[in-house]
DNA sequence: TAAGGTGAACTGTACGTTCAGTTCACTTGA
DNA sequence: TCAAGTGAACTGAACGTACAGTTCACCTTA
């Protein structure tokens, strides 16, 4: 690969940074690609070099921030721990930052250049944090065996974003503990 | 509102009739608002008479064209009903429809414009099934009444949408089942 | 004859591309 | 040690394209 010369290297800082100030100001619909080099005052060609589409870049910023503000907690007890990950989430998907999580998952399904991006750079990390956290549940006996850390991840996500994307009804705390809850226990009585 | 003369009907029927053949032959990227007025011989002009934006042509259609498909089941059995919705869900969407609906509900989230048509031609028929069913279950107690009908919507059809979105593994019938019930039975062991 | 529809041209926005020219970190050689 | 040279990386500005949505003069039919 290239060793990176300096210039690269600032270059890409100065657009991501850039692109996270657009992402919390305006949302997704205001980082524009012209918006992003006008900003950053990186030339749209060299922006280009460093990234496939708009997607990527949004992606790219956006995840590194994501991981930054979601640790892996660890509190010695699985249902406390995968609970206590949700929480995290939808905390900040609850926030203005999950009116951006939702465009920029729109915007992979949209145009599939960007999904690896997205991929990479947000549900990877989630899935391992979650993989980890099903292992440790596995290793105490608190969990059913039989179900994979891939579908746990699914259930217990899957219904806070949806809620997100569908915007039928505000995500809040007490909303996305009800979710979680529903979805470590079961909806049968 | 318009007493809906003959000519309008046919006008948007058509409209609806093409949009649904082109989101089948390519997806909502196919389903330009050009085509659809080529595909149908209706004017633009006219179409915009109909309908806000373009996302809202293309949720009619295809929320039309899947409320024909799913119909509400009646086992005599709650769990094997919201199963069973489950199932018809995930089947529908496993196929090509189910691109169809990602694109659709991204669409939604970039353009808020369409989103009421969304919720409106989509979501509130699905909501108002699976209401139902978890009525019927209550009344035989075999769902826990501490959930709300909405949360179980969530719960049920999240972890799908989620995994149909991201596209990180397919969606087969057996993925579909083992997140429906993982979803019912809970995660705990 | 008037409500509804047509068609074609037009505007605006934003992605992604291209290219001639510039900058800067580095070798090279005296 | 320092001027000259080299090439990779960047700039700026223009351009092509695609598509959403609008407008308007004209036609058609109940």
């Amino acid at each position: 690969m290239t060793p990176e010369h300096p210039r690269s290297l600032k270059a890409k800082d100065s657009v991501l940074c850039a692109t996270t100030e657009l992402l919390t100001e305006g949302g997704l619909p205001a980082a524009t690609v012209d918006a992003i080099s006008a900003r950053s005052r990186v030339s749209k060609a060299t922006i280009y070099k460093h990234w496939p589409c708009r997607t990527a870049i949004a992606a790219e910023a956006f995840g590194k921030q994501m991981a930054a503000a979601i640790p892996l907690p660890d509190r010695g007890n699985a249902v406390d721990d995968l609970t206590e990950q949700v929480r995290l989430v939808s905390a900040f998907s609850a926030g203005p930052h999950g009116t951006v999580f939702a465009q920029l998952l729109a915007a992979c399904v949209a145009d599939p250049a960007g999904s690896p991006y997205f991929r990479e750079y947000f549900l990877d990390a989630r899935r391992a944090a979650v993989a980890e956290l099903w292992q440790r549940a596995l290793d105490r006996g608190e969990v059913d065996p039989e179900i994979t850390a891939d579908t746990a991840t699914d259930v217990l996500f899957g219904p806070l974003i949806f809620r997100l994307m569908t915007g039928h009804q505000a995500l809040t705390q007490e909303q996305a503990d009800a979710l979680s809850s529903a979805a470590l226990r079961g909806l049968l009585s």
